[in-house]
DNA sequence: GTAAAAACTTGTACCGGGTCCACCTTTGTG
DNA sequence: CACAAAGGTGGACCCGGTACAAGTTTTTAC
């Protein structure tokens, strides 16, 4: 790795944590992305050519997390069911979070428009999951695959909100694996 | 009902369909809140007194239709179980959207974010349908609540994702009706 | 019918996110 | 060392959204 894309990194990682502090310590609205900038070092310029938008500098991946990510994806326990082969993903994907997800819960409560705007950037992985969901789905249904891979987002979301930041990360895990199980066993029938 | 009533119910349709021509022939991003402001005879500021955002003039519905959508949540056959009563609900909201929605899907392929911040108007009955769905749910479990919420929300967007506006608006209600059926009766099932 | 109160509209000024661009500095390459 | 490519910077600009004071219309009460 190069002397450019190193300092590429590191300034990512300055702005990034810098952002953080300020906002987990004054709440998202009330740090501009002029403030980040500058306690970051840098020019607004320069922060919108690292963060694509306010909302990115908080959800967007390490380019490390984006690396697990794929590996995660390119695990090659193919011969898993799809909901189960599912489920491991969103727990993977769950743990890339972890760190980040109790700062990110806060922010929800303060602003609910975070919310949506988070499903944006999780859209970022988006194309990736919907492909490897396809690629799992018989006859290229691009309907079935578009429902199932909704309806993942959907119980991987439940999960977020259900959870609440004191409870240990391991309930978080549970979560996730029970909303996935429900949604995917069906949830028509009166109790499960 | 007063003049004062009258005459606001008709300035809000008057901009709501200059803002629809508009966008559908411009494109959303290529009509700012000042032209259809201007188009429709009235000042920027009075423009955000009837629309909390530019997207909600796509988006909101109509007093008429708001009330539509209250008798829809108020219709007593609570017999019905749960997730059966859903879809009936599901239906009907389907068919309040029915005229507008083949422009807002054109405007979805069109821009992406929009999809997304459809999703914050949406919540505008979320907050209804939840209270709907908790009533119908034993022992006010709230994760369970949230994810039948959260699921049906995702199988009505995948039917909306995939409805192509040029097949008929029956076919939508078979998509919808197809998706919360699947995704009601477990996902985690190979073939259904 | 008229006067005061309440509701609505308007222009203006302002904030902050996001884009564009021309200019400069740094890094990689032969 | 020279030159090209990549990256950083400041400034101008657009647009969505808010706040507010001042003016206009409708309602209400007498």
């Amino acid at each position: 790795m190069g002397l450019r894309e190193r300092k590429k990194l590191e300034a990512w990682r300055t702005i990034r944590s810098t952002a953080l502090a300020l906002i987990s310590e004054r709440g998202f609205d009330a740090v501009s992305v002029e403030d980040i900038a500058a306690a970051s070092g840098v020019s607004r310029t320069t922060f919108f050519s690292y963060f694509p938008s306010k909302e990115a500098v908080v959800f967007d991946l390490d380019p490390l997390e984006v690396q697990h990510w794929r590996d995660l994806l390119a695990d090659p326990r193919a011969d898993l069911p799809l909901w189960e082969a599912l489920t491991d993903v969103s727990l993977g994907l769950a743990r890339l979070l972890a760190e980040r997800l109790p700062l990110q819960k806060r922010l929800f409560e303060q602003s609910p428009e975070l919310c949506t705007s988070s499903r944006n950037t999780c859209d970022a992985f988006g194309p990736d999951l919907k492909e490897w969901i396809s690629r799992r789905t018989p006859d290229g249904d691009s309907l079935r695959t578009t429902l199932v891979y909704n309806t993942a987002f959907a119980a991987f979301t439940t999960a977020i909100e259900a959870w609440d930041p004191d409870d240990s990360f391991e309930h978080f895990l549970e979560l996730v694996r029970d909303c996935l199980r429900w949604a995917g066993a069906g949830l028509a029938h009166p109790v499960s």
